[in-house]
DNA sequence: CTGAAAGCGCTTACAG
DNA sequence: CTGAAAGCGCTTACAG
């Protein structure tokens, strides 16, 4: 095994024309004739030949790729966000340069100066906790476009596209205004993240348009995730009288506060209503199934890909901000459906 | 923005050397005089270079690349393996090509198709569903190394990472024969797929060591999900006396298994002990946290990476199999620790 | 319709 | 220690 690679000069030996016709013959020219191309089309498949993009996109001056940075492909928000990616990427005949930072800002230098060495066409980048613009701007530079997925970034001036955060919290909140209650939390999340900020104000809105003050001990943080919200539980409950229905952050937070109510003895969706964000799998499958916000992150990736080709090809385009609808997706977490 | 790209060139023309020097620079040559050296470094800095790896990879007949396709990044499992992979092959100074192909093996040979005109030095695959070594080798040829995760491969002739099913599936069962458990059902998954039989096996073997015959109405199939799995709840209790415990397939089937139990009043971890494999994070959020088999997804991605790798650079090293351990990891499903 | 020549951005012997 | 020249595997005007 692993003789010499096959290059178009083999192809042109061994069926007696120059490599330029070999070429116009990959490329699908019309000027070569019909029995000319046959010939060539026989050997490149005898000889096995494999099309380097490499030297073609060098000479040609052009890139097929287009890398991807991902700060936490564990969560499967992100992974499908990235399948999304690759599979608009690929039908477009591109192919993804894959980074992963795991939430580090160091990391995320390093991996950007890495892939920018590969040429890309275009970065798409779900940047990591604390990224900043004028960090990244040396690394990306300003030929190649870039789009900041998710979180917003400051000192930022690319393309960015982001969930509507803020709606979708108050769609949560309004459905449970309309169910009845009152006294609603938004439990869960990092208040200084720029999401977990969005929904609040979503979550204000709804309360402040039905005419009811949001109590300071409604608003519970907690790092976005199954354990710590599960931990979190007791902080709603320290004063009487207590919320009887919350707003989470996300579906893991959702999801930890549900298995924190039932260690307590309350039975989440008859005792207490709560809504995620998110619509993980498990959203569907949990007990009692978890009313929460669709937000489409494999379309969302596709979507990801598209604009950033299309920068690609029209380098002046301006910097766009694109915000992605979410859509309330009513189960029986936050409990029966009120008798009007 | 957008101007032209940098090159060698205009650092070699902005302080007055020739481009084999600037190049020797770049590549860190002892060669280079200090004073010189330093210039060229101040010019690099102060025209932003970025090098361009493909035309340097060309040059020396050599990659920076390792494709790593995924038959389904929604997968935990999976992502966190792709994570693994882009760690270790990120620290050795390579970049990953991704493609995903949603089980589908049509997707499978465009993307391997594609890839490979990148000329990757290795192709790390976990295969789709049905792939088969025959229509894998004409697209992947002989020169580039693969290594093929966690599926079998009919017809394959390659390096091969599997995990430890049989050893997996023989803890788990053993386990609950310590626990006092006789009547143990092996729980979901489809027994055509290897990993299935596998872990099929393992069961088998522990029970025939205790001396147990296994009945046919313990071997439940189900799709491996956890919606499939609750559905197939039922199964289990159709003749009695029924089982009282259950090896699942993987974590996703005994989390369903986990709510179908519960849907018909029995409680799982005390009616019922159940096992899942894989040891995803909601395992240990789940209520009761889930007895399972880590396997260590992340780890399992470096090891294939370095792999392949090393393969990449002796290209005359042979194929091999290489089974990951997995490790039980108990928890509350399970059911209480026996009083001796 | 086909071929000879130049060139994409690098690196690598080889001179000096 | 530094530079001139050739070449990696392609494509693209330009002749013919």
């Amino acid at each position: 095994m692993s003789r010499r690679r096959i290059t178009l000069s083999d192809i042109a030996a061994g069926c007696g024309v120059s490599r330029a016709t070999v070429s116009l013959v990959l490329r699908g020219s019309p000027l070569v004739a019909k029995s000319t191309r046959e010939r060539v089309e026989a050997e490149l498949k005898k000889q096995g030949y494999v099309y380097n993009r490499a030297a073609a996109n060098l000479r040609r001056r052009t890139s097929s790729s287009v890398a991807l940075v991902i700060n936490d492909l564990s969560n499967p928000f992100f992974a499908e966000f990235a399948a999304g990616v690759d599979e608009a990427l690929g039908a477009a005949g591109y192919v993804t340069l894959l980074g992963s930072t795991n939430e580090s800002t160091e990391r995320q230098q390093k991996v950007l100066a890495s892939l920018m060495e590969h040429d890309p066409a275009g970065i798409i980048l779900s940047p990591a906790e604390h990224s900043d613009g004028d960090r990244l701007m040396p690394v990306v530079g300003t030929r190649t476009p870039m789009l900041v997925f998710n979180r917003e970034l400051p000192h930022a001036h690319w393309d960015f596209l982001v969930l509507d955060n803020r709606r979708g919290a108050q769609l949560a909140t309004e459905h449970l205004l309309e169910r009845g209650h009152r006294r609603i939390a938004f439990f869960g999340g990092h208040a200084d993240s720029s999401s977990c900020r969005e929904r609040r104000q979503g979550y204000a809105q709804a309360m402040r348009a039905a005419g009811i003050e949001v109590e300071p001990q409604w608003l519970v943080e907690s790092a976005p995730t199954r354990l710590e919200a599960a931990a979190q539980t007791a902080a709603l409950f320290v004063r009487d009288p207590a919320p009887t229905a919350a707003v989470c952050y996300n579906d893991a937070v959702a999801l930890g506060l549900s298995l924190g109510l039932t260690a307590r003895g309350r039975r989440p969706g008859h005792d207490f209503a709560l809504t995620g964000f998110d619509d993980i799998p498990e959203a569907a499958a949990s007990l009692p199934p978890l009313t929460t916000l669709s937000t489409g992150p494999r379309a969302r990736g596709r979507q990801a890909a598209e604009r950033i080709l299309m920068r690609a090809s029209q380098p002046d385009l301006e910097p766009m901000r694109m915000v992605a609808p979410v859509t309330l997706n009513v189960r029986a977490s936050s409990g029966p459906e009120r008798v009007a």
